[in-house]
DNA sequence: TGTACATCAGTGAACGCGCGTTCACTGATGTAC
DNA sequence: TGTACATCAGTGAACGCGCGTTCACTGATGTAC
């Protein structure tokens, strides 16, 4: 009633595919539109399937065309956020040498993420605890691939200062959790709260690297 | 239909204060009830008002009479969780003396609890990131009071030992937010995967405290 | 190029359901006399 | 002790709502000839 078809150009991709057999709906919109009612204060198990397809301006019956429920679309956003978020970190890391740097950097930068509004990371922090197993498992992946390149980063800097570290896989998941646990918390905060929040979290993370070269070195 | 009144005795409670004006509902009955339907699996946000009642066995509206709405109730099972867990621990922690034993033992306690099925752990781990701000902070709240109280044990047990610390707030906080976010993990797996995190969780916490040491102590 | 046909992404209407909340009630309990 | 009354915790019925899911449809698009 409301909403006829969008007036939103169709995508670039949808010109390279001119011949394709796609009308007007694509999985693609379908996210964005459940990304775009997520904003910081939502989670993504309160989305409905008939607000998801309001939002995309199609029928609530058009949903099941592209996912086969609510859950399976909640999975291909947390999967999104994670690659998403993976790839700006990573950008970040190389672009820092030192180790001091590289965690200030790093903390930054997501921090950064985490004060845009629509963003992806905010989702990623919210969830995880509730939902479907299928859901939660598709959290703990990604969480999984950032505690995977951080580890690969912490060794190769470590060779580079000539430092071991002790039990490096636990450093790497250890300063994983923490940094999404502050983060959770420093969404709610304003940008003093947040600030302070990101000193605590560099600090926390030194004493995690430290007590590990300390504990590879002394016994 | 179903359930006509409870036939559970009444409490202890109910007979210390028998000129009372209380019928047969009481907050604590709801409170319960609530705790019963929240399985390992379930969060406090799916609960329904009606659900809740149904459990209890009494009408949908009569929990008005006991709170203003399922968001206070949330609240409630919150504080009464984030209590008795303190306890918990902290007797547990009591019993213990050197650091790796507090560690260690406080960690065993910990995990037994959260393999209570319908224990108040649970419940702690899965919230705290959905929800009203006033739930939100309902959470962060306890999670404040579990640092404080770490605090204090960290501290008095390091100047037992003679050992400096750095930033021992600090310290508290990445303890605690880590062992919750490690926890949280742990519910989803078995008795082996959780003895995996146990393990690891502890080493973390040594790698915290041993980095807090050193930095205290040679800069 | 033109026409007839098959495909299938998107749809409008309808379903039954559980929800939160409201209303006026009822009936047990405590209190006043 | 007995009676009349006030209080108010608990209730049954009803409301309107948004939900997920289903059904038979329609109409744009690609394909065969």
């Amino acid at each position: 009633m409301e909403l006829p078809p969008p007036t939103t150009p169709i995508t670039d991709l949808e010109n390279r595919v001119p011949q394709g057999r796609r009308v007007s709906i694509s999985r693609t919109e379908i996210i964005d539109a459940a990304l775009h009612l997520l904003g910081p204060h939502r989670g993504v198990s309160s989305l409905s399937l008939r607000e998801v397809a309001r939002e995309a301006g199609i029928a609530p019956n058009s949903f099941y065309r592209h996912f086969r429920d609510i859950d399976e679309l909640a999975i291909a956003l947390i999967e999104q956020a994670g690659s998403a978020l993976r790839s700006i970190i990573g950008t970040a890391r190389q672009r820092a040498s030192s180790e001091r740097s590289v965690v200030q950097t790093s903390m930054e930068v997501f921090m950064e993420q985490l004060r845009m509004q629509h963003g992806y990371l905010p989702l990623l922090l919210r969830e995880g605890k509730v939902g479907s197993t299928a859901f939660k498992q598709a959290v703990e992946q990604q969480l999984g691939f950032f505690e995977t390149e951080l580890q690969l980063d912490l060794v190769r800097l470590e060779q580079r200062l000539g430092n071991q570290l002790h039990a490096p896989d636990l450093v790497a998941k250890a300063i994983t959790r923490l940094v999404f646990a502050m983060g959770a918390s420093a969404m709610e905060l304003d940008m003093a709260g947040q600030n302070l929040i990101l000193i605590q979290t560099v600090d926390m993370i030194h004493m995690i690297i430290v007590g590990s070269r300390t504990l590879a070195t002394h016994q």
